[in-house]
RNA sequence: GAGCGACGAAACUUGC
């Protein structure tokens, strides 16, 4: 029963619909079948890769779905823009929905344009936790409506880690570099994922010194760290600092080897780029 | 009767 939940996870965040669908027709013939739980993760792996069809088939046949399995579906529909259907799982299957399922459509709403629909759920929510908020000042910074989202950030009763990250880059996006610096400055905690936005934040503005500075005196490096120094070298005419980078890089993804395609693309070394289109690894 | 309990929502990097 375990072996099948973390076999379903990594085929959630790999997208691997072939082996997800593969473990499901080895749950269905075993003992397991019926297990809500093994249910839901199947849920979540189809909603991910896209089968939403295949999620809401699930639930439909599933005799007892929990209140889980109406927030994966409600979760699937939203991120993947279709908000009507998210909307009406929601209010079908909940007299009082939870702030969760809530979230994910503001959510589905924020990334999918509709900042109104966002405010005026965010608005009618009995409860809102530090996620809900976090979401909404990434909505209105994702709108342009950067003060906005500094409102809401001063306001919000409770802030974490990825609220400071969210406003970091909210100020940054915006044109408010300065004022980013001296949130990040000032930022009680700080995570990889910050000091990302932060380096990332010196690239757009172009100031190279800076975010190299920031990016050498990281406590930790993740691949998305190294990624956001090899594009800012990429499109700011290094392309040499870019090439050393790269080969010196612990470990590379889909991301790295496309930044360093598009970068010899882009300044017209096409033997380079072929050359390294070819040196990418197949997936096992 | 109460509490807890694997599975659901928010921040950073390429392209779409």
């Amino acid at each position: 029963h375990g072996s099948f939940a973390n076999a379903i996870k990594e085929c959630t965040v790999a997208r691997d619909l072939i082996r997800g669908r593969r473990i499901h027709s080895r749950i269905l013939e075993s003992e397991h079948r019926g297990s809500i739980f093994l249910i839901n993760l199947l849920m979540k792996m189809y909603g991910r890769c896209g089968c939403i069809g295949e999620a809401q088939k699930i639930f439909n046949e599933t005799p007892e779905p929990n209140r889980y399995s109406v927030s994966i579906l409600i979760s699937a529909y939203a991120a993947s823009g279709h908000l009507l259907e998210a909307k009406e799982v929601m209010e079908s299957n909940m007299e009082h929905p939870d702030v969760v399922s809530q979230t994910s459509l503001l959510t589905g709403y924020i990334q999918h344009g509709k900042l109104d629909a966002a405010k005026a759920l965010f608005d009618s929510m009995g409860h809102r936790n530090v996620v809900s908020w976090t979401a909404m000042v990434t909505g209105f910074a994702r709108h342009g409506q950067v003060k906005e989202a500094k409102r809401l950030f001063d306001i919000m009763p409770e802030r974490n880690v990825i609220s400071w990250t969210a406003m970091l880059t909210a100020l940054a996006q915006n044109g408010c570099l300065e004022q980013a610096r001296e949130l990040f400055s000032n930022m009680p905690e700080k995570n990889v994922v910050s000091w990302n936005a932060m380096v990332q934040a010196y690239a757009d503005a172009g100031l190279i010194d800076r975010a190299r500075e920031a990016f050498d005196s990281m406590p930790v490096q993740n691949l998305a760290s190294w990624n956001v120094a090899l594009k800012m070298y990429a499109v700011n005419g290094l392309l040499e600092e870019a090439e050393v980078l790269f080969e010196k890089s612990p470990e590379k993804d889909t991301v790295s080897w496309n930044i360093m395609v598009q970068a010899y693309l882009e300044d017209d070394q096409v033997d380079k780029a072929e050359e390294t289109f070819d040196r990418i690894p197949n997936p096992d």
